[in-house]
DNA sequence: CAGCATCCCCGCAGATACTG
DNA sequence: CAGTATCTGCGGGGATGCTG
């Protein structure tokens, strides 16, 4: 029905299901949006859709290893949002194509900044975390 | 043991447990450090440590609603990826102040400014919401 | 106070089958 | 092709209790 689907979707991409932590308080909605464009596909669909607009199928592509359903889900998130645009053409075969709004792509500028800085300094994690295992594994051996 | 304690450090914060999404390729590396940062709690962390270093426990009650564990799970993470400097001192009682490393700090700066955005169009996302439901709840009466 | 160990629930997400 | 509906598992994460 209209009303579980809804549910879905408002659980989808990383959102809470609103009883998990519904201990008393209400969580802050700017969160929410937040944790929709930072979510596991969120960050990805966003990026992909900044180069240009997709199609259905290509988003599953170009991302990789994402199933038909999160992506579904991810996408139904981030236009309920308002960031990202749906235009389905009633042809056949059905096409799709999803593109950003200009509150998605201010959005999604952001999170690209984001993920590029994630790979320019991907050497720099690496080395940290090497120093940190070394640590630990000395450690280890003291005890 | 070490082996387990070490399992549950790279489990954190959102990072898959390594089996999961483990059907054959492995994922790229920049996106893990990503959803580190991105992660539920990470996000949080990163911006309260932006203002100015935290005890443990201040970081809790900043925070709110996060569990110990959690909040545990997410620094040693973070830590682990340099971005966060974990000090404790050898006092009774016991007393750990956690702060940015460079890295760190550049990271939470990409973080925030995409907290900032959130907040200031969080009305506009609202407005899409309530637009999108009602086009939904007509759709659901039309059929 | 900071943090580890253990238990356990339930909800995210994958797999599968079906529709327009 | 672009979804929806349904089932299932398993791992994230909360709660509790214990250590240094």
């Amino acid at each position: 029905m209209a009303v579980s689907t809804r549910a879905v979707s408002r659980a989808a991409a990383g959102e809470p299901a609103a009883g998990k932590y519904d201990t008393g308080e209400a969580m802050c909605p700017y969160r929410l949006v937040l944790e929709h464009v930072t979510s596991r596909w969120g960050v990805l669909v966003l990026i992909e859709l900044l180069d240009r607009p997709h199609r259905f199928s290509e988003l599953r592509r170009a991302i990789g290893r994402v199933s038909e359903k999160m992506l579904t889900q991810t996408l139904q998130t981030l236009e309920r949002d308002g960031l990202v645009h749906r235009d389905a053409k009633p042809v056949i075969p059905p096409r799709v194509d999803y593109s950003l709004t200009g509150l998605g792509r201010e959005a999604a500028e952001q999170v690209r900044a984001l993920a590029d800085w994630t790979t320019d300094r991907m050497d720099d994690v690496e080395k940290a975390r090497l120093t940190y295992d070394e640590a630990r594994a000395s450690r280890t051996r003291a005890s």
